[in-house]
RNA sequence: GGGCGAUUGGCGCAGCUGGUAGCGCGCUUCGUUCACACCGAAGAGGUCAUGGGUUCAAGUCCCGUAUCGCCCA
């Protein structure tokens, strides 16, 4: 025991001795179905750096992993590094210089120009061109390193994972379960290619899917147009002006549209009016998405200016006149309805330029032929964003591939709400987001992604005679992985790779959350270990955070019921995310972001773990850098430990059992306990680790400021060798219990602590149990009630409370008479008279220094 | 515009199935080194956002309003 317990250090020491023990490792020996606890954790992208928000999650599924483990239960706690994707590519480039060409060839001797550059702003004309394997064998490299910087953060957390059984999405495992899962939605006609409008960013030049979108609220002006009816018998003809924002796109206008109930364009619907400017001829038509107080009530429907535009275009039945090309920019051919000599010409100065140059052409050319009423009217409106882009989408049409996800299929989105109500989410409500979400849905998910680092899509393509792609060839499971860009499709010869006849190699990868949304399968060893997987799945947690409800968690329930026609996890717990002071959410360009290994050695883990552990589940927390509270309290109740059981400790004790603790005061502090014991087992059980903690803090304090102090004395020996081994035995049981209450909250102290005196890790003890019998009497708030009237007698007389006590007179209910001794003991009072009464209270207190106090 | 959540002493938060408010920090005063100065003791401080309703009784249930936050349009 040292002669001055510190949590300096105590992360490493600790630390190294949990990975030699193997304290944490998954007992598979042991493992049955109905002792197992299995933990789907959140493979965070290891591209992207960890921050506070991820050390609170964190350590919520910590804590209630560490409570079960100490039930019993055989822990399957794996954790993974979401490597894949853009982010990564994205670092990529800024770290090495770099960029993608795909027409290069490998080079085996390459080497990066750059190595650690930052530079966020670099342009693509500064980086070097270099071929897609290159590029991909960098993006394993730094990741790697990435992810060992993520580890260390990790295992000085204090998280109990097992290491051993730590994976990547970009390892041959998860593309291995990625596209096997792929395979099978093909097969059941669950995953499927078509052609159609597409959300595009045209800065990353890839789709993306609806949920990676984000609205932003972005200027613009309202043009207003003039349209001209088609000249009746008579020769007559009528202007009719539309509002729009998108003016470029009046080359691939289709319709005008207006809402079926306005009288004012009652005469017009299934006439046809012209375009301004290029002179195509397209129908009036009606649709309730149409909005009669919106500009003029009339607007033109583009291919595509706006996900209403693909609304319209799909049920009305319109013709497709994309002009946008994958770069953003106005493609070279006119759609085949631009015929006249004006109109051509027109399109051409188009032709070639970027969305932003094309307008300000257009309304140039309107302004010129009179056809653009007045001057553009700004207003500001919200605007779809790919979340991790920083110019508006475009819509454009591609053949993508798509997994059904409910949105078009009601029995598919009806299982989905009934998997959610199965799984037990803390806090409840966060089933709302779920189902809302799902609700919400407006397509099939996209999950083909134009870049390179990534699952491959697992298919080829026949080529017809002409060289047309045709039917897809799909590998055989046990070939797995594949990379159909490299890798011969079977029954080929490398050879007729893109001939006619031949066969091509699908390009495409899969976005990030169709590997993460198998985080259960790929740690599980779905199909690849069939008996661990048997004994994990459905897993007993999910536990991440509120931000990603409707990608990763959807994702997940999504494929599992696709897969398994089962939930993947029981509980799913889901943790708040971090304000500032303000109430705002904590973020990078905000500057108010500190860094979790800072975090760490500044105030040592289990004081950080402490914050985030008095929060509860789907709470936000306030986090104020410049005065933590509540990391420095955590700090103060894991110093606190370590010095009430060194002192607690330091008594020699025979081993006392329960028989030997006499001392009524004794039972009824092992009766509270025994009640503090059961809250925290309940909350824990409910997924309630605040509670848990707040009632094992509660009694703690009064344990060490009123319960240490009386039974001071006696266990000095003051008092009968009976009342001095009762009280040693109850101190000693009592800081045992207390200790694993406090096991998983700050695990570097307890198991510090533990240490002295026990053999084995406290991490893997038993958690303490309630014992049936015990019952408190109410004697511990009698005489805590009678102490803190002799202390209030000290305080006032500005008197220390080692102050000796002539006589003083107690009185309150008889039962306080049990513990008269253990009072006048701490009091230092020489008499006692006892009076009998209802109410407690202490008087005629006579101070040594002969100042009497009422 | 729709949904969800929050609103309790200066600050951060508890208050379960309704019975006249608790904790921590901070603050004030005092004490102290034989477990702990990253200490101890005592104390001050709240008409529980607001307007209605149910009830013998409402932070606690119901309805409305306001403010804040998040998600989705």
């Amino acid at each position: 025991m040292p002669e001055k317990p510190a949590l300096e250090g105590l992360e490493t020491k600790w630390g190294q001795s949990w990975e030699e023990q193997g304290t944490y490792l998954f007992d598979r020996q042991n493992a049955t179905r109905e002792n197992i606890f299995s933990v789907d954790t959140p493979p965070p992208t290891a591209s992207g750096s960890l921050h506070i928000g991820h050390v609170f999650s964190y350590t919520h599924m910590d804590l209630v992993t560490r409570y079960q483990r100490m039930r019993g239960k055989t822990i399957f706690y794996p954790m993974g590094w979401d490597d894949n994707g853009l982010p990564t590519e994205r670092r990529v480039q800024n770290y090495y210089g770099v960029r993608v060409d795909p027409t290069l060839p490998y080079d085996p001797a390459f080497v990066p120009p750059l190595e650690g550059g930052d530079n966020a702003s670099s342009k693509a004309a500064d980086q070097l061109p270099i071929s897609r394997r290159n590029f991909i064998e960098l993006c394993e490299r730094l990741t790697v390193e990435d992810e060992k910087q993520f580890e260390d953060v990790w295992r000085t957390l204090g998280l109990s994972v097992d290491w051993t059984q730590s994976y990547r999405t970009i390892g041959d495992e998860a593309q291995t379960a990625a596209q096997r899962a792929f395979l099978r939605n093909l097969a059941r006609g669950e995953a499927y290619q078509a052609d159609a409008p597409t959300l595009w960013d045209i800065t990353f030049r890839t789709a993306v899917a609806q949920a990676e979108l984000e609205d932003k609220e972005m200027p613009a002006a309202y043009h207003r147009l003039a349209f001209r009816t088609v000249p009746a018998d008579d020769g007559s003809s009528t202007d009719i002006h539309i509002e729009t924002t998108r003016p470029e796109l009046l080359p691939a206008c289709v319709a005008l549209v207006a809402h079926p109930d306005d009288e004012r364009y009652q005469h017009l619907f299934g006439t046809m009016v012209t375009t301004p400017l290029f002179g195509v001829e397209v129908p009036v038509v009606a649709h309730h998405l149409a909005q009669k107080e919106k500009g003029s009530g009339i607007a033109m429907i583009c291919t595509f200016g706006d996900v209403t535009d693909v609304i319209w275009w799909r049920e009305l039945d319109l013709p497709n006149r994309t002009i946008i090309g994958s770069d953003g920019r106005i493609v070279a051919d006119a759609p085949d309805v631009i015929v006249t000599e004006q109109a051509t010409a027109a399109y051409a100065q188009l032709a070639g330029k970027t969305v932003f140059s094309a307008k300000k052409t257009v309304v140039e050319l309107l302004q010129a032929s009179g056809e653009m009423i007045g001057d553009p009217k700004p207003i500001s409106h919200s605007v779809k964003f790919f979340e991790k882009g920083d110019k508006p989408l475009e819509i454009i049409s591609t053949r993508q591939w798509y997994i059904r996800n409910g949105a078009r299929d009601v029995a598919l989105r009806e299982k989905l709400i009934a998997d959610g109500r199965e799984i037990n989410f803390t806090p409840d409500h966060m089933r709302t987001r779920y189902e809302n979400w799902v609700g919400g849905l407006t397509g099939d998910w996209l999950i083909s992604r134009q870049r390179f680092f990534g699952v491959p899509i697992p298919v080829w393509y026949e080529l017809d005679a002409e060289g047309n792609k045709g039917t897809p060839i799909v590998p055989s499971e046990d070939s797995l992985p594949v990379d159909p860009a490299s890798e011969t499709a079977p029954g080929y010869d490398e050879s007729q790779r893109g001939v006619p006849g031949g066969f091509a190699g699908e390009v495409d990868i899969m976005d990030t959350w169709a590997t993460s949304s198998l985080t259960p399968q790929i740690a599980g060893g779905w199909e690849r270990d069939p008996e661990l997987f048997d004994l994990v799945f459905p897993y007993s947690l999910r536990s991440q955070g509120q931000d990603i409800i409707r990608t990763w968690l959807f994702s997940t329930v999504l494929r599992s019921e696709l897969e398994h026609g089962t939930v993947p996890w029981k509980n799913a717990g889901i943790s708040g995310f971090i304000v500032d002071p303000d109430r705002k959410k904590m973020s990078k360009s905000k500057g108010n972001v500190v860094t979790p290994a800072a975090m760490l050695e500044t105030h040592g883990s289990d004081a950080v773990r402490y914050w985030a552990a008095s929060s509860r589940l789907g709470t936000d927390a306030a986090f104020d850098p410049q005065n933590p509270k509540q990391i420095k309290i955590g700090r103060r109740l894991a110093i606190k430990v370590l010095n009430a059981a060194k002192f607690v400790y330091s008594f020699p004790t025979a081993e006392v059992d329960a028989a030997g603790r006499t001392a009524p005061l004794d039972i009824d502090l092992l009766a509270e306990l025994n009640r503090v014991v059961a809250t925290a087992t309940k909350a824990f059980d409910e997924f309630d680790h605040a509670k848990a903690l707040e009632a094992a803090e509660q009694f703690f304090w009064t344990f060490c400021d009123d319960y240490l102090e009386l039974v001071k004395e006696r266990a000095y020996g003051a008092g009968t060798p009976e009342g001095q081994a009762s009280a040693t035995a109850t101190l000693r049981h009592a800081i045992d219990v207390l200790l694993r209450l406090f096991a998983p909250f700050i695990p570097f102290a307890t198991e510090e602590v533990w240490s002295w005196t026990h053999d084995g890790s406290i991490h893997t003890s038993e958690w303490p149990v309630v014992s049936a019998a015990a019952e408190p009497t109410g004697l511990l708030p009698l005489v805590s009630e009678a102490l803190i009237s002799i202390r209030r007698a000290k305080t006032d007389a500005k008197a220390s409370q080692k102050t000796e006590v002539v006589s003083a007179t107690i009185s309150g209910p008889a039962q306080l008479q049990l513990a008269i001794d253990d009072l006048q003991a701490v009091g230092r009072i020489a008499t006692v008279e006892f009076v009998e009464a209802d109410a407690v209270s202490v008087t005629h207190i006579v101070l040594a220094e002969q100042v009497e106090v009422q």
